[in-house]
DNA sequence: CGAGGAATTGAGTAGGTTCAAGGCCGGTGG
DNA sequence: CCACCGGCCTTGAACCTACTCAATTCCTCG
């Protein structure tokens, strides 16, 4: 539509455990990430390492960024990626421009929030395994929606200490969770390769909703405007 | 304003612990907290409760809740509230016709992002001690930033498990982190009011960084908004 | 084939939970 | 005006989950 092109124009590569922006910088312009899966993180001064989100495609990110003089966090990816950067005087035009693209991302923004509202209440309120079963859960789910998956197999490029780092566990907490899913049969995870095998279960000891993310009702992801046009 | 009029036409009271909105339902209309204090939270299975985010004055809620099918978790007062309710087409509207007040909650939505982070991180990699200190601080500067306290002293009218519920701690956890704070004579707690009496140690046990809420270059709260036509 | 990071497992520890009891305070009704 | 009542605060003690420390094995990559 245009837009894309201009989009796609810009697109920038990073290779795997890089950062994309740093704490303390003003962030430098917004983006889309297109591919490969990334976080936004922060250091504490103790060396801990607390993973705020994962960024998957179709994820935007510092769309308001000109507002900000420095950011709290920073970006870093996981495995090699590649994002669309776009000047913010280009973002602020969308809604007017692009009613579609702009309800899209508003969308987007309101599923962001109930992902971090979720991740609260996970670290606020439950257990090890609990915390656990539920970043699958949000990981799988996440990336049937954008469909990077059939079935409920997904490629997880994490280590446990990232798996740790995002829901406030040690590694070892989390390998024992994962040791005990494995017994019991409710997932499979070798090289990389994350296979749930009892959804029902993994959510009811998640203890999520069946709808945690509103996906019902939800317009075409991002992404799909995107492919639309052959990006 | 013309803006404010159309507001505070439609303001609504509550009584204190009441439910503003409840999850399950469909959001019924936006809002501004004029006065008041008001909480996002989530009941469990299991009976607790974990809250997301305290509502003060000046916050919005459910500006985009016409893209939303049911609430994901309830909006409660804790105190005496008074809300503003608005149509949403009203709220569509208002980047393009009011751009300033666009451009303000344009930065809320921003800051409240911020507060949700540091929420994250606070849950998922800090001791009770620095979570309790960490919510006193937050309470106290967010009262601060929209002119409700001078000095470091607010009414705190919750109770420890309300403050338990926001941190993910138990009430008894609670009270013996405050107990030491009075001890080390950091805090003055009695009767509803706060007192911080030595912030820079309470910033440092909480790990807060000094410009969190990235309260330096905020354009003017959105409460002046509203006071500047006397609401 | 060697090296380094990740996964796995065990043992001991600690921070916070749970359970419980007593005191305080504010609000209500007589 | 005062007594009663219920919820909150406070504190102690036992317990438990997840952390810490550490050693071994496994993978992957160069």
């Amino acid at each position: 539509v245009g837009l894309l092109e201009a989009l796609s124009a810009n697109e920038q590569r990073f290779a795997a455990r890089v950062d994309i922006v740093t704490e303390g910088e003003p962030p430098r312009s917004a983006f889309v990430l297109t591919h490969g899966l990334a976080c936004r993180y922060r250091i504490l001064r103790n060396g801990r390492r607390q993973i705020l989100t994962f960024v998957l495609p179709g994820d935007t990110s510092d769309l308001n960024g000109f507002l900000i003089r420095a950011m709290d966090h920073s970006i870093g990816t996981l495995t090699p990626t590649r994002i669309a950067t776009s000047q913010w005087e280009f973002v602020i035009d969308i809604p007017a421009k692009y009613p579609r693209l702009g309800a899209a991302l508003w969308w987007s923004a309101l599923q962001e929030d109930a992902i971090q509202r979720e991740r609260i209440v996970a670290l606020g309120r439950r257990s090890a395994r609990a915390r656990v079963a539920y970043i699958l859960c949000e990981l799988v789910w996440r990336q049937k929606a954008i469909g990077l998956s059939e079935d409920h197999a997904i490629r997880l490029p994490l280590t446990q200490i990232d798996l740790g780092d995002a829901v406030g566990l040690t590694p070892v907490a989390v390998n024992r969770a994962l040791q005990e899913f494995r017994r019991n049969e409710l997932i499979t995870l070798e090289r990389g390769r994350l296979v749930l095998l009892l959804i029902d279960r993994l959510m009811e000891i998640a203890q999520l909703s069946q709808d945690y993310l509103h996906l019902n009702g939800a317009p075409l992801p991002i992404r799909r405007y995107f492919e639309r046009s052959g990006l």
